[in-house]
DNA sequence: TTATATGCAAAGCTTTTGCCTGAGT
DNA sequence: ACTCAGGCAAAAGCTTTGCATATAA
């Protein structure tokens, strides 16, 4: 990997927030930095990024991915009234991981667990 | 809903298999009894069947959405050499969700729980 | 100087939609 | 008869890719 300011620029943007931004958002606020960089250098460092295990691709039940700095397999809640998704402290996924391996003489390598639902601030 | 022969079949599909098909397996197995089955009746039919409560959408990480008869909260494993998706006996999705719902003072309205890994079959 | 990354636009996929015709009640 | 469903093809999204140019090592 050859350093670019567009791959840098999106992962800041990726590691910065503490939010779970999707492709849409991180192309508007890198492109409030770098104006003229394109959607596919974007979708195309998000990729190279995932690959190269500086950033996780979360998929979205309802639609598109979202990225994580969070490196650790962790589950999220998915709030459909504000769109966000949020961390959630579940250290039992490693344990769940061991159980379902041995229960089920199988091999995991990863998990996506994401529960829809509505979130703190928008229940008030 | 109006009773037609085309979602008739497409639901028996997705009962009769203990598989989780996605779209593309459902439309090939459709095709053999109602060779002149249009995609978009399937598509159109799939979603009708998911919002009326008859089957379960599950959405997969690794693209394409898979279908289920099973209609409760329940995990998958998702085997990236066969391409299956296997049912997980996971009694503990429902305490999770309690959890989840105390410790972040959210509302939880579904899950969506996908290992990926190798399945039993294909360990061997 | 050589390899890799970018920008742009075109192509690829999957899924949805519009419109007219056909089937169910 | 009237309404809902299907077939077909076009459109809509989202993501990837090819190619020429630009940038990094």
């Amino acid at each position: 990997m050859k350093y670019s300011k567009q791959r840098t620029e999106i992962l800041k943007v990726v590691s910065n927030n503490c939010n779970h931004p999707n492709v849409e958002s991180i192309y508007k606020e890198v492109k409030e930095i770098i104006p003229n960089i394109s959607l596919g250098t974007v979708y195309r460092n998000l990729n190279t990024l995932n690959e190269n295990g500086l950033i996780k691709k979360i998929s979205n039940p309802h639609g598109g991915d979202h990225y994580d700095k969070t490196l650790k397999d962790h589950a999220h809640i998915y709030c459909i009234n504000c769109h966000n998704m949020f961390d959630i402290n579940l250290n039992t996924v490693d344990n769940i991981k061991q159980i379902i391996e041995k229960q089920n003489k199988c091999e995991i390598i990863s998990s996506n667990i994401i529960f829809t639902g509505i979130c703190n601030n928008c229940k008030k």
